[in-house]
DNA sequence: CATCGGACTGACTATACGGTCAGTATACTA
DNA sequence: TAGTATACTGACCGTATAGTCAGTCCGATG
């Protein structure tokens, strides 16, 4: 017997690995991936420990995991978004608008986001992966911006630098967002923003 | 008996302490603050660990020292530089120019000072300090370009914002020349960078 | 009702590592 | 030379915690 072409125990599998993702995704949110513990995580999803290691084989596992769901998230909302965009100028805007509107509803996966980001630098740490993943990103921005640029849409300049750049800045603003320092709404961080690349990549 | 005005002690001390904070900056950059063990550290420094302790009083005094040093030179180096250069246009040349030259010069430091980045969301992780310190620096940024915006020089804008997407996309560009990505020269970079920025908040 | 299978439990183990301190070696002093 | 102070050492201790596994619970089956 099966709904939805699905077994009872895939059912059960399914609903438990989320229910442990989302408990992750608030410990490590709050504590960092050294500094919370198994047994954190699992009292927060209301198990007891050897139940998540039914479910994932070690701690490293349930934090990729947790990562992995976000990063995917983000990444293909982004790129709709911006598939969808007209121009250089509106693609530019979804990127912005998108990422920032993210965190905004997903703060706890942003935090654990943004921290692999300090380990981008040590290879040995957990993100090996999630390094080539953001150069993917970072490589396809400045795939739109050569083409661009080829096109007469904007202005001539090094498209590396300038990928690296918007992705960073972006993500500047929503650090800032993040430790309460903005004053501004989501939508005047976006205009700020995209009125500043704009004006700087612009042939105008 | 002295020289200098220092006791044989202190000169001691100081080369000791020089000597540990070296060999930590190397394996902090390498492993990270939880993937360093203080063994290594000693190893690195050619003491033993029980010398370590002679000197600083913990591990998170270790990493917090060389964070320390690193951060006031590099903050020093900016400041000094900012007040040198003439108008507007001529500090922000200089924020980005000098940061970006300091990373080809303390590539450890750097990785160290990045990853302190990633810890900025975890307030109870080592550097509650670190925070401050960087929200001071983007509300210098933001001072300077208020004043600019009032002066005329530069065009009205939300300059919280744009004082952190600067702090952040420089930043970003220093990321990419650490992980091997740029494969241009630190003075394109600099003048890429500093085009961009005046491009987008200049009144032209 | 008796038996079975699988989801779940949490006490337990093994280990890694931060920090300590009794002991050694060396330089200085009387 | 004997005595003392100082810098240093590294084996050791206590603790924290990732991962294990023998045992419990419960619904399904005949």
């Amino acid at each position: 017997m099966s709904f939805g072409g699905k077994t009872k125990h895939e059912v059960l599998s399914e609903f438990r690995t989320a229910e442990i993702l989302e408990a992750a995704r608030r410990v490590f949110a709050e504590k960092g991936f050294s500094g919370a513990t198994v047994d954190e995580i699992a009292e927060a999803a209301g198990l007891a420990k050897g139940t998540l290691y039914l479910y994932f084989p070690s701690k490293k596992e349930i934090y990729m995991a947790a990562l992995r769901n976000g990063v995917a998230e983000l990444g293909e909302a982004t790129g709709k978004n911006m598939e969808r965009a007209e121009g250089i100028r509106g693609k530019i805007h979804a990127f912005i608008r998108t990422r920032l509107e993210y965190v905004e509803r997903n703060r706890d996966f942003f935090k654990i986001y943004h921290a692999e980001f300090g380990n981008l630098t040590h290879p040995l740490a957990v993100g090996e992966a999630f390094r080539k993943l953001h150069r993917q990103q970072v490589e396809a921005l400045e795939g739109i911006l050569e083409k661009a640029a080829e096109g007469g849409e904007i202005r001539k300049a090094p498209a590396g630098a300038i990928a690296m750049a918007l992705y960073e800045m972006t993500r500047g603003l929503m650090l800032r967002r993040l430790l309460g320092w903005a004053e501004t709404t989501v939508e005047e961080d976006v205009e700020t923003l995209n009125e500043f690349v704009w004006r700087g990549i612009g042939n105008s």
